[in-house]
DNA sequence: TCTGGGGTCCTAGGACCC
DNA sequence: TCTGGGGTCCTAGGACCC
């Protein structure tokens, strides 16, 4: 069996942990620069805001109904996935953290009853010991899981327990299950099944494998499978280092200034270097990307993009910045206005897996060093205390104009929190 | 006026090799 | 009129996920 322990509007019951008169109101949660909705509580949802709404086009049901507004806080967040995985972690034999808010289990050489025992404690073990609610459900393949866990969301007396085992139970539930909510379906995909008359689950696994296989690739035949109850998809343990690690962000309002797109872009590839240095990278190719609003009208779109390869395999902070800024600066166009901009980091190998470069006059040890101390620094003083030059000192705007505090990971918000 | 950010995997097609 | 067969690697783009 396996099993997915997945939280309930995450980030919103993140805010309401620490602020519990949010309870029994609607809540929702916005992306970065305050842009659209990516958490709603239970109240939101039934208002009829749908995920992904920008902020603009519920502004009047905001003020009319009594919204509670959060920025992104994932500092709290991040923390407070951290527990719960922690925690999950001493209930059951295996996870997979698979998102901030979700984690496989599996329960592969347990009994199916034994499984279902342990399966049942979790969601109360967690709201009581990390205060989130938290949907379990298990099943026979991991897209099942998925389902089961679903379930629980739709019939709340399940009480956020979900076990789907025999044949007749699970062929029930995939009768009512619409084709567009399983795990591996899209927008696109549902569309097209749809309009084949697939419109549920068991219609799906009804098909011939083979149309799937042409019509959805093998990763749709996966998922054919799955829900068949033939487990395809690996159990990966460690989900940690990255192959890729992207640094983007909107800016406020669109910059005509170069200068100002090339001190973000030094601040995305300053970061990116830093999480690269975290899971022990070094990379050797570096994209660049600036886009222009998309959706402004009457204004000159660009979008550009730059693939920069680097000379050895580095995880210097001054090597990646260097080549992002260079590059930017070769793709920016005089009298556009810059809305967006991105570091992606690429062809990421391990450190002490990479030999070195004969060509590389750089003493690279002396840099090495140079990059722990950095680290350590501005681990130890907080985020930005040591930046390089080209970042400058002038902070970029981003809105985040509903931002609650880092209840536990900020030492002077726990302190403001007991006053 | 205001529309997120960070990932994964797969496929097709081009350039190149012998 | 006729023009091989078998590969690899890379990239862009498309699908999906949260």
């Amino acid at each position: 069996m396996f099993g997915l322990a997945d939280c309930n509007n995450f980030y919103v019951s993140c805010e309401r942990l620490f602020n519990p008169s949010l309870c029994g109101k609607p809540v929702v949660v916005l992306s970065n620069n305050d842009g659209c909705v990516i958490s709603r509580s239970q109240e939101a949802k039934k208002l009829g805001i749908k995920m992904g709404e920008p902020l603009f086009k519920i502004k009047k049901l905001v003020e009319s109904e009594r919204v509670y507004i959060f920025s992104s806080n994932f500092a709290l967040y991040g923390d407070i996935s951290w527990r719960i995985m922690e925690r999950l972690r001493q209930m059951v034999p295996t996870i997979e953290v698979y998102s901030i808010d979700e984690a496989f289990i599996d329960f592969r050489g347990i009994s199916g009853d034994q499984a279902s025992k342990i399966a049942r404690n979790i969601s109360p073990i967690l709201l009581r010991d990390v205060g989130i609610p938290v949907s379990v459900g298990i099943s026979t393949t991991k897209t099942l899981a998925k389902v089961a866990a679903k379930l629980c969301k739709r019939y709340p007396k399940l009480n956020n327990c979900c076990i789907m085992n025999n044949a007749s139970d699970i062929d029930k539930v995939l009768d009512k299950f619409r084709v567009e909510d399983i795990w591996g379906v899209g927008r696109r995909y549902s569309k097209m099944l749809n309009s084949e008359g697939v419109d549920t689950a068991k219609k799906f696994t009804e098909c011939n494998p083979v149309w799937v296989r042409d019509k959805m690739s093998i990763v749709g035949l996966r998922t054919w499978k799955e829900l068949k109850g033939e487990p395809n998809i690996g159990f990966e343990e460690n989900l940690n280092d990255k192959q890729q690690i992207c640094t983007s962000r909107s800016f406020s309002s669109d910059l005509y200034d170069h200068e100002k797109v090339i001190m973000a872009i030094a601040k995305f590839a300053s970061s990116g270097a830093e999480k690269l240095r975290k899971q022990n990278g070094v990379t050797s190719q570096i994209h660049i990307f600036i886009l222009t609003n998309p959706f402004k009208e009457g204004v000159k779109e660009d979008y550009r993009s730059i693939v920069v390869p680097l000379n050895y395999p580095t995880d210097s902070t001054f090597e990646i910045v260097k080549a992002s800024c260079s590059a930017a600066l070769s793709i920016l166009k005089s009298g556009y206005g810059y809305k967006k901009a991105g570091v992606i980091i690429t062809d990421i190998t391990k450190k002490n897996e990479t030999t070195g470069s004969l060509f590389c006059e750089k003493d690279l040890g002396k840099e090495s060093e140079l990059m722990k101390s950095l680290d350590e620094i501005n681990l130890k003083y907080g985020r930005d205390t040591l930046v390089t030059a080209a970042q400058g000192v002038d902070k970029i705007k981003y809105n985040m104009n509903n931002l609650s505090r880092r209840y536990t990971t900020s030492w002077e918000d726990i302190i403001k929190v007991k006053i």
